[in-house]
DNA sequence: ATGGCATGTGTTATAATGTAACGCAATCGA
DNA sequence: TCGATTGCGTTACATTATAACACATGCCAT
């Protein structure tokens, strides 16, 4: 019996777990050719095996793609599979990005929508400015 | 006198205006290349003329580029310069693009970073779901 | 006026990001 | 056991965005 195409502890692939390995144990987000070249040495030849692996992540809620970077960063909640919004405060100093959650803030977001006309699905918010670390002062 | 670099009403070089003008009559965001292809009858050859008279048009807040898509639109909305949050509702089945506004959501986002150490300087808010027109029932 | 600076332009080439299409293998459920 | 689903590997390609260089115009301070 072959272990249900080779799935590590999470129920994750071999490429799945390398890229969220890739993902977790980085300062800030990486592009998805940042993450393939990371991924050579372990058999990573072309960018379809990077996508697969993100869309698979993405889609279970271990990992979020940042928009406005066209990167991704590993999820910093215990919980994200259920969300429908998303806020990532992006520095523009240093490159890091935290992930913010404000459940009253996706409501607030869904009732504009719908206020509009509008059914909403899920959202992303991406912030910019400067962290804590990177205050001017 | 030689007009300024070849101004039009608004200020605008020919470049420029052209671009303002592929985007406000559009129905829907346009890509860069579209932009390009569109106006390839008007002399543009090369995708810089085109991502530099987008650059230009975003700083002045007269449209914006939509991160999730890759694209831009004409703004909706009469001035766009002085606002920091833009919220653009993303129809998955029709494309189209609404542009909402809310202050106090902007306010209330703002405070969200501030609580967690971010000063924010911009915003972009992305919702994707269905339009009043495409309403499944 | 004139020399420096900022802005806009045109061009070529290249970088960075993302998919289509094919074949194959393993698993799962009926 | 058969068909549907998911994952994998590969090649080639499509899309989106910039670097670098040369030139022109308008502005402004000396
Ligand atoms: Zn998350
Ligand atoms: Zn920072
Ligand atoms: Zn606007
Ligand atoms: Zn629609």
């Amino acid at each position: 019996m072959k272990s249900d195409h080779h799935r590590s502890p999470m129920g994750l692939t071999k490429n799945q777990t390398l890229v969220f390995g890739a993902l977790s144990h980085a300062e800030g987000p990486l592009s998805a050719y940042a993450i393939l070249d990371q991924l050579r040495d372990k058999g990573f030849r072309a960018p379809l095996q990077v996508y697969r692996a993100l869309d698979k992540l993405i889609s279970l809620g271990l990992i979020h793609r940042l928009e406005s970077l066209n990167s991704f960063v590993a999820c910093q909640h215990p919980e994200c599979d259920d969300r429908e919004s998303m806020v990532f405060a992006i520095c523009e100093i240093c490159g890091k990005v935290s992930e913010l959650a404000d459940d009253s803030l996706e409501n607030q977001i869904k009732t504009l929508a719908k206020r509009n006309g509008f059914s909403m699905k899920t959202c992303a918010i991406e912030l910019r400015g400067h962290c804590r670390d990177c205050r001017p002062n």
